[in-house]
DNA sequence: GCCCAGGTATAAA
DNA sequence: TTTATACATGGG
């Protein structure tokens, strides 16, 4: 296992000693929707959480206190688990070694749940960045000011809004975030949760099956969304999203595999392949 | 105009 | 149990 380097500086928390890291593989490829890449670095918002991080010549800076790296950042980069042991146990499956190879330094994000729910509940038929428009304006809309970002003081950062700040609103109040019929799902979703009739909490601690069928129950939440929220929002890495174009290239690439072969983080596995289908259409067109 | 996007609810076979 | 269709929105 590698050993991470934490050093304090000015300007926030330099870690080096780190392989297997990429801030575009694992902001950009599709698990997660409010960060951005500007001149700075990349920037986003986790929860109530503003981060602004980047790549220096010594390692990934993170723009935040110590206490906030140590009780948050570090656990949301997944930065703990030792991606290199599982790039190991990879090496006996060519196929995946080939899709991890497009996007060696991804790490699976381990997300909020309610924000997860609620994200990979737009994301359904539609695409990345109009998902990430309308979680931003869903932000900026309901959820309340978090600070304002270390370099730039005018821009104010938004909280993921909560359950409670959502269940009493309207459809027309969600007009304006352009989600479509989705806004129906994120009320079902917020008013079951904001309620205490799903207990997000406590599905994560469920068993596999139990748990999906328990997301289910929620208007808005099929099999793959179901997925996501397990795999990003409650850190169970051998949850296995698959959308219609990776089961059909799940086919061609492992002939006879099931997300059980891919082993305890079959869902890391999942993240490397969806990556590699996205950037060779042709495989499943 | 057409097709597509990290799907799901619904009805029908 | 599987298959067909509508669904709102915006970009290519």
């Amino acid at each position: 296992m590698e050993v991470l380097e934490v050093t304090e500086k000015a300007e926030g928390i330099l870690v080096g000693g780190l392989s297997l890291f990429s801030l575009e593989d694992t902001l950009d490829c599709g698990q997660c929707f409010r960060f951005r890449r500007d001149a700075d670095g990349w920037r986003g918002v986790a929860g109530s959480r503003p981060l602004l991080v980047r790549e220096t010549g010594e390692g990934v800076l993170f723009s935040c206190t110590p206490e906030a790296f140590e009780s948050f950042w570090r656990g949301y980069f997944d930065l703990d688990r030792d991606y290199a042991a599982l790039r190991e146990s990879y090496l006996a499956m060519p196929a995946l070694r080939e899709c991890a190879r497009y996007a060696p330094g991804i790490r699976v994000l381990r997300q909020d749940a309610w924000e997860a729910l609620i994200s990979f509940i737009i994301s359904q038929n539609n695409n990345v960045r109009r998902i990430q428009g309308i979680v931003s304006r869903l932000c900026r809309q309901f959820g309340t000011p978090c600070g304002e970002d270390p370099l730039e003081p005018d821009r104010t950062a938004y909280a993921f809004p909560s359950p409670e700040a959502l269940a009493g609103r309207s459809e027309d109040d969600l007009a304006p975030l352009r989600a479509g019929w989705r806004a129906g799902y994120i009320l079902d979703a917020a008013r079951r949760v904001a309620l205490g009739e799903i207990d997000l909490a406590a599905v994560a601690a469920l068993p596999l099956p139990e748990a999906r069928a328990r997301l289910q129950t929620i208007r808005g939440v099929g099999p793959k969304v179901a997925e996501c929220v397990l795999l990003y929002g409650m850190a169970r890495m051998e949850a296995f999203p698959l959308d219609v174009w990776m089961k059909r290239a799940m086919k061609t690439l492992f002939p006879g595999c099931t997300p059980a072969d891919f082993g305890e983080c079959a869902g890391i596995a999942q993240q490397y392949i969806f990556h590699y289908c996205r950037r060779h259409p042709s495989l499943v067109r």
